[in-house]
RNA sequence: GGGCAAUUAGCUCAGUUGGUUCAGAGCACCUCGUUUACACCGAGGGGGUCGGGGGUUCGAAUCCCUCAUUGCCCACCA
């Protein structure tokens, strides 16, 4: 059946992808293999596949193949993710559109809503992997708002409310106007701009004098409460104890004194503005100053900001301006370098505000969670230098704010039965909650109609953190026994950006619920840039379309593309198109190999030949170090490095050695016991590559293996491992060198392939002449003598010191001969001289180790031996 | 401002504890080739002072110092 390398790409794959998902081969089930679990990084609900998703899970399918084939109960567990704010706003962007504005909705409606979004959009991503050949088991899908899984998210809560680590807090958060939701540090994107940095004058109380204060944000103004001096600051010292009057609105403010104010900076004096700024909060606190909120939760002003209510805070900004320079209270502008605070979602810049959430102590989590990655290593980072971002953050860590000022995602299980601000129980069930406020406050009379659940949602983060527990049901039922053979999960495949997020959250659920980690190893991929190293944007147009790639060159080509892009875990990767023509080129290679061997007539009856005898021991050594050598790249998540050696492997030495070693004459039949083996070879190359080249391999398998062993190559095992006969590699090297030097001399003296030559040795090395038979082969050689005596008239090559003779019919070029040879004897002398000079001097004799020294010796008196033959080839020719 | 990493062929990267011809791979490039699997191919070939400078050593891409450039992370300078 002849294959087809392109049109039908697709159809061959959507064929074994269905075939596998019949035949049920990614579904595991709890039994007594030894497990091997990923579970995949859930995308966002209603997500596109992009190049980063392409790599990642490529990545992952690569290695739950791998281990499907050694043998384990591989499960890897698919998902999505509600992803909160990015959903949310979605929605209310598409409602928006429709004339619908979220605030008119109620809780219900909205969610009615964006449910409907999530069943119109959702899980399209998870079709898209199918193309791309990932074998997650479909059947255990889940989605972090699936009932079971927000049970166990609400489960968590209350139990970590019960322990004392969450509590309600006012604090400075970051809000985001334009969600109108607070986020957490790790959401805010500092990015650099140019700003100015406004002089505002202030007047002093009760004089003539004004002090001039620098600010980014003359805004705020209105929402100062005191001005700060250094008290150290002798400029101003004249000023302590006095007030200051705010221009526009005139209010009067007290000066204030503390170290905190930098005499260097603006003019030495700070504006405080508790509401709106962390480090203004933290000087209010301490000097017990007023807070004035001048803005509305979508950043506008309110009744604080007079005649500017209901304006935009930019607009004010440069309106404010304006007004203070014809109140003649602003003494300059300058231009100003600093970093803003942006939603890393909505782009929106975040606006400093206090307001109650719920936050989760840190201080105790974080101390597993060091030791098992920096300690006792039982959690392995790829790349290793992440710890150090790792161990920093942790180090550093704040309370993590899980509240969310969100519809979609799991409401906080806290119910209000009072204004007082303790009046809350936090509990699973309403009826729950209810006994518990009566008993704290003691009326029975209190009804469920009497509590009030908190608006808010939890941090999408907060559901994620257990996914590798909760896909398992290891939250509501932590002994069962899933999650008892499933966890600690194996392998964990994601980018660094989600390190903080996700990796060192899950790390800290896993300790605080299981108390286990809950992976062996972190698999950081890098991002995918494009070729001129700038990230992959919508804006800038550089991110091809994933499924596109996928049917212009095939799923296979795309992974091998991605897998020999990626140099290393860590490293980012610069798409590059040729890279996905190289992997389809391979992939044509190997059917291209699979129609030769199909191509051949078997016979029973001939002979197998000496080479072809030779060629296959060569090659089963060859196999096996290649093979090791893989195992040991896939130890180190070397997967580039991995395909890399398979692609040798397959196109050099199966195709282009192997193949044309054992390739009968034109029309000629194949000797049965050669073929077996080369179905065989071909078997175990198809294994080897399987994880990589999934469906390829798959197809050809079908095509030439006797299946009454094993079903199919997905669910078959790896070959097994075999001792490398070294020798047999090491003398194959001396006959490429020959076989090569053949091919030369043929291409410089124009001897066509077809024509037979003869070749004669001086065998000075005493090479082995088990390859004869090859080399006689692989050179259309008609006879192949050994002798002692330099052949007159014939063109020469050496490898080692030993020398080939081709006697041609023509006259030989003698002073081509000559000038290759003087050539050459020029080098080896020059390399003599280099080594000899080592071995002169005294000091490297005396201190580098003998077998340094000896390999010195050896090159030496190798070197010597052959200028003894290059020259009395010389002299033979003068 | 602090910390971490990188700098090797035109490009993307290997190079384990300093010592085998260690200066490598893949791609790209050049030459030749329509040989009976494959021009998505075959055979052959060119190409690097290992970012600069200094040092340690018999010996440095590899260790130390310094400078330069780039990237990433963290940080409240109004």
């Amino acid at each position: 059946m002849a294959l087809e390398a392109n049109n039908s790409a697709q159809n061959v794959e959507d064929k074994w992808y269905s075939y596998w998902m019949k035949n049920n081969y990614f579904h595991s089930e709890v039994d007594e293999r030894e497990p091997y679990t990923i579970v995949i990084p859930p995308p966002n609900v209603t997500g596109i596949l992009h190049m980063g998703h392409m790599l990642n899970n490529t990545i992952q399918d690569v290695l739950i193949r791998r281990a499907r084939l050694l043998g384990k109960n591989a499960c890897w567990v698919p998902g999505t993710d509600h992803a909160s704010i990015a959903t949310e706003a979605k929605v209310v962007a598409k409602l928006k559109e429709q004339g619908i504005d979220k605030n008119d909705l109620t809780r219900e409606e909205f969610l009615k809503h964006a449910w409907d979004w999530t069943h119109e959009y959702g899980g399209v991503i998870l079709e898209q992997l199918k193309k791309l050949g990932c074998s997650c088991d479909w059947d255990r899908t889940k989605f972090t708002l699936d009932d079971d899984m927000s049970e166990s998210v609400i489960k968590t809560f209350v139990n970590l409310y019960n322990k004392g680590l969450i509590y309600r807090g006012y604090r400075m958060v970051n809000w985001d106007p334009e969600a109108k939701t607070t986020l957490s540090d790790e959401e805010v994107e500092y990015i650099e701009q140019k700003g100015k940095l406004y002089y505002i004058n202030y007047k002093i109380e009760g004089s003539n004098e004004t002090l001039t204060v620098a600010t980014t944000r003359p805004e705020t103004i209105l929402g100062d409460t005191a001005i700060c001096i250094n008290p150290n600051d002798e400029r101003f010292t004249h000023l302590k104890g006095k007030k200051a009057i705010i221009p526009i609105c005139n209010r009067v403010i007290p000066i204030i004194e503390d170290d905190y104010v930098d005499v260097e900076f603006g003019t030495g004096c700070l504006k405080v503005t508790p509401a709106h700024d962390t480090n203004d909060k933290a000087l209010g606190d301490k000097h017990n100053l007023e807070v004035i909120d001048i803005f509305n939760d979508d950043a506008t002003l309110n009744s604080f900001g007079m005649h500017y209510q209901g304006k935009d805070r930019f607009v004010v900004r440069d309106e404010i301006t304006k007004e203070l320079e014809e109140l003649g209270c602003l003494a300059k502008v300058e231009t100003h370098l600093n970093k803003v605070g942006t939603s890393e979602r909505t782009k929106a810049i975040i606006e400093p505000r206090l307001s109650d959430q719920w936050f989760l102590k840190m201080d105790e989590m974080v101390k597993p969670a060091l030791k098992s990655v920096l300690e006792t290593e039982e959690i392995k980072l790829f790349p290793k230098k992440i710890e150090n971002t790792y161990r920093h953050w942790l180090e550093n860590i704040r309370d993590w704010n899980v509240s969310r000022q969100l519809w979609w995602g799991q409401q906080i299980p806290a119910y209000y039965y009072g204004d007082g601000k303790e009046d809350f129980v936090v509990a699973e069930t309403k009826d729950e909650a209810l006994k518990l406020a009566i008993e704290k406050t003691k009326n029975q009379g209190l009804k469920a109609e009497d509590l009030r659940q908190d608006n808010d949602a939890l941090d999408t983060w907060f559901s994620s953190w257990l996914w590798p527990i909760s896909v398992f049901d290891g939250i509501r039922n932590p002994d069962n026994k899933e999650i008892n053979y499933y966890y600690p999960t194996n392998d964990l495949v994601t980018g660094p950006d989600i390190i903080f997020f996700w990796v060192a959250r899950m790390i800290f659920a896993g300790y605080e619920f299981r108390n286990e980690k809950p992976f062996n190893n972190v698999y950081f991929t890098g991002i995918v840039r494009d070729n001129q190293g700038r990230k992959m944007s919508k804006q800038l147009g550089n991110s091809p379309d994933a499924l596109k790639l996928i049917e212009d060159y095939s799923a296979d080509a795309v992974r091998a593309g991605m897998m020999l892009l990626s140099s290393g875990a860590g490293n980012d990767l610069l798409f590059d198109e040729t890279k996905l023509q190289q992997g389809k080129a391979f992939k044509n290679k190997i059917i291209n190999a699979y129609k030769l061997v199909s191509g051949w007539e078997v016979s029973d009856t001939i002979e197998q030949p000496e080479s072809s005898k030779i060629a296959l021991e060569w090659f089963e050594s060859k196999f096996q170090s290649a093979f090791a050598e893989m195992e040991d790249h896939f130890s180190k998540y070397r997967l580039s490095d991995a395909l890399m050696t398979l692609y040798k492997l397959i196109w050099d030495d199966f195709c282009s050695w192997l193949l044309e070693m054992v390739k009968p004459s034109y029309q000629q039949p194949i000797d049965k016991k050669t073929f077996d083996a080369i179905i065989e070879a071909f078997e175990n190359n198809l294994k080897v590559l399987h994880p990589f080249m999934p469906f390829i391999t798959e197809e050809i398998w079908h095509q030439i293996v006797d299946r009454s062993k094993e079903e199919a190559l997905i669910v078959s095992s790896y070959p097994s491992k075999k001792p490398i006969n070294s020798k047999i590699l090491k003398d194959f090297e001396v006959t490429s060198e020959v076989i090569s030097g053949i091919r030369t001399i043929r291409k410089e003296k124009n001897i066509s392939f077809k024509e037979t030559i003869n070749l004669s040795v001086i065998n000075n090395i005493n090479a082995s002449k088990y390859f004869d038979s090859v080399i006689q082969k692989m050179g259309n050689i008609m006879s192949l003598d050994y002798i002692s005596e330099k052949l007159d008239g014939a063109i020469t090559f050496r490898v080692k010191s030993n020398e080939y003779f081709i006697p041609i019919q023509g006259a030989i070029n003698v002073e081509d001969e000559i000038a290759k040879l003087t050539e050459e004897l020029k080098y080896i002398e020059g390399f003599l001289k280099s080594v000899q000079g080592k071995l002169k001097n005294e000091r490297f004799v005396n201190n580098a180790p003998e077998k340094v020294i000896a390999i010195e010796r050896q090159k030496e008196a190798d070197a010597i031996a052959k200028i003894e033959t290059l020259k009395s080839s010389l002299k033979g020719l003068l």
